[in-house]
DNA sequence: TGTACATCAGTGAACGCGCGTTCACTGATGTAC
DNA sequence: TGTACATCAGTGAACGCGCGTTCACTGATGTAC
């Protein structure tokens, strides 16, 4: 059956990189296989030094993405504001904290799901976290200096309240998911209380 | 050499939980080899299962021991206030968001170190780490409580700034970890910021 | 445009390694009398 | 208190397994003429 287009390579590429991108915020990077991974993608394990030097170099490649992609659907909610009313950062709040992102990592925020598996990977890969973390920042700072539009809001003080803000989420979406299969109580009460105090 | 005295069985076991208290921490469930770990207590490998059934039958025990020590020395803070001055949950923050708690996991708080491996373990480790987090959660809102003696703070409030308060240590702490490395500036800004507002 | 050949993406078996766990063995401790 | 024997904690080799990675092979694609 070999060889394939180059579109079709590309293509593959772009398939490893995805499931990649879902099964490592869902499990974890070290939880994965290569052969798990290839599969979700189509292929067969063989295949993967065709594309990537190593699981590391994939690992730091998918962080990049993830984030990007993260990011863009971010940028969109705020911008389009199609799903819960209210200030554009209310709105991210109100998604970010929600039962639904708790419940499917895979999807979802790479700082939560990949905040330890990043420190415990190469370099590369920790890279690759911090700049997403940095593009993090840098939105949640622009949206806060924007809201202050009447000119109260300095620039160091929209930087701290971007800090504050991400931690806060970062925090409840790991501790909600820690505790969910075995205190669904308490983690729906860590999801809504931060939900409700995140912008203080 | 064996057989050994039952109180120097007794002492063995304590080291394999301390050892793997400190380890698990550090560097993760998953990372530590039981062969690490025996040999970090002072054995070899094979004694193992006369201790604990498996390796997540010790990974629910640690969690447990690593609360319950964390708890204590959090208690001996607030109690007797040695380090730096101010109200008790003032100095619990400063301890916790400092740079020492950052790069010292292998002592420090276990709802940080340990928030996604519980997630990715047995039941019975998630468990551990559920009734870990209620500890801390319980002490907080007492502290909240008693603080707030003139009798405003209701105690459905001290809950709620107890969970405010967990969340966001728990968050600056593993983001602050995660990018320790590679952008050191960006970690401190993260520990800094949180401390300065941690409890707002 | 057509032909001949080199390239190389995908396949699946295989390699080496480290892991959690098991096991036969040892000999000092604990116990029964 | 002393003796005889059963117990069992520690040892280190071994097992089975799954992992990341390598490899010889295939045959359609890409390219040179």
């Amino acid at each position: 059956m070999p060889r394939i287009t180059r579109e079709e390579k590309a293509r593959n590429r772009q398939n490893i990189v995805e499931a990649a991108g879902r099964m490592f915020r869902a499990q974890g990077i070290d939880a994965v296989g290569i052969a798990d991974l290839m599969k979700e993608a189509g292929l067969t394990h063989g295949g993967f030094y065709n594309h990537f030097a190593s699981k590391d170099d994939l690992a730091a490649e998918v962080c990049n993405a993830s984030f990007a992609a993260s990011l863009g659907v971010l940028r969109q909610a705020v911008e389009e504001g199609d799903v819960p009313a209210g200030p554009p950062l209310r709105r991210v709040v109100e998604d970010y904290l929600s039962a639904e992102h708790r419940d499917t990592p895979d999807g979802g925020c790479p700082s939560a799901s990949l905040v330890i598996d990043a420190g415990r990977h190469t370099e590369e890969v920790q890279r690759s976290y911090a700049a997403g973390v940095e593009g993090y920042l840098a939105g949640f700072a622009g949206e806060f200096a924007r809201e202050g539009e009447g000119g109260e809001v300095a620039p160091e003080e929209a930087r701290e309240r971007a800090v504050l803000l991400l931690s806060r989420m970062v925090g409840a979406m790991v501790l909600a998911r820690a505790v969910r299969h075995v205190e669904p109580e308490l983690s729906d009460e860590i999801l809504r209380t931060c939900r409700a105090h995140a912008l203080d």
